[in-house]
DNA sequence: TGTCAACTGAACCGGTGGTACTGTCCGTGC
DNA sequence: GCACGGACAGTACCACCGGTTCAGTTGACA
């Protein structure tokens, strides 16, 4: 909880860090700990004294990950309304911060842990998964109350359940990021996040004029 | 290339049902020659008689799904097409049909391997990530032609790159499969799928009446 | 009877997760 | 100045498992 990391700390971090890279790339099962301590520089025993067994390094690695995007969002959210206080606009500036912030990422999202794990499901505990499915509510809950006072003062266009548009930020999200690692084109990320703002300003409010086309100025 | 398989073909074929299952739960890395061929009931040996290695195995199994994938679009769009000559509304149906098609599954959408192939890169030889390439650029490719044909006589509300729509399929159902799976409801995935729908459909058409706001039915 | 596809059996070998236990450096409190 | 505990290093070991190889076998069919 101290800013003053110990030496503990530090290499723990080293390990995540490292960790995180290895597993978004090559898959959790290809990652080995004896990379890890290469990567870091201390030996194995240093590893175990971490991290019991190579499963509680997954479930460290999946809630760092999530507590960073918690801390993200948070952050572009509260920039977002301190710029304006109508909960829509504020909601379509978020959405552009998120899309520029995914683009300015100098190799392209480097992939989402829930994700990833999500396709490695079985080689982990229970406890793994939950903390996946906590995520993913999470991210629901955030967005559908971000919704639902948008909806308050707009009315829908058509008739959408706000869990499933709250949803769909993390399909686009994570969809996203695998047509963007596939396809190596990291800006197919950040157009497909300002598609879902478009969306989401289309349900709520009146189309723009046909003379600002130009996209994703709000 | 004939109807008849031969005892070859259909041992290969079993190989390949087992390692989709498999690597769909759990990961490429995380699953065995030794299972695989437990399940089929041949040795080690068989394994390797039909796959040079376990590349091999994992390019078979990515052209296996995109084909199969392929042909249910196409056998969708063709029955959507043969339901209503509209282009708009053909599409309308066939994004339907998509989401009760994967609704229907009985145990939620056992997970896409492209997305699986994505998050285990690392592993692969370069034609493999090519071949994955080709898929979501064939994706990318046959839904930007339906789009087109629906901007020719419809209006776009707003501006919105026909890519980027395009795309925006491919990522609502890799991410809604993601999803789906993490909160184990696979009524997500075909709900994303309807919301994707209904984004189309407000792009290129006058929202519903109010009276019909019924959510899905064409 | 020969040939060939479709395997079997057995052996090899490096890597990997994990254990166990001893030793050591180093900062902190007393 | 010393004890003490946290944070490792070092070493040795293990089972096992994974992919891979190759020589040999079976069965269908020409």
């Amino acid at each position: 909880m101290s800013s003053d990391r110990t030496r503990s700390e530090t290499t723990r971090e080293q390990l995540l860090v490292a960790a995180e890279t290895a597993v978004l790339a090559k898959g959790f099962g290809a990652t080995s700990i004896d990379e890890l301590i290469a990567a870091v520089g201390i030996s194995k025993s240093g590893f175990f004294y971490h991290f019991r067994d190579k499963s509680e390094l997954a479930k460290a690695l999946l809630q760092r990950y999530v507590d960073a995007d918690d801390r993200l969002l948070d952050e572009i959210f509260a920039k977002a309304d301190d710029l304006h206080e109508d909960p829509l606009h504020a909601f379509l500036i978020a959405m552009k911060m998120i899309a520029d912030v995914f683009r300015d990422l100098p190799s392209g999202h480097p992939g989402c842990m829930v994700a990833s794990i999500c396709y490695h499901e079985q080689q982990f505990h229970s406890d793994v998964r939950e903390l996946n499915v906590k995520a993913v509510l999470a991210w629901r809950t955030r967005f559908r109350s971000r919704l639902e006072q948008i909806a308050v003062q707009y009315p829908a266009r058509i008739a959408v359940s706000l869990d499933d548009l709250a949803d769909m930020f993390s399909s686009v999200a994570d969809g996203g990021i695998i047509i963007s690692r596939v396809t190596h084109d990291h800006e197919v990320l950040a157009r497909q996040m300002l598609l879902y703002r478009d969306f989401v300003r289309l349900v709520f409010s009146d189309p723009p004029k046909v003379r600002d086309l130009g996209s994703s100025s709000f």
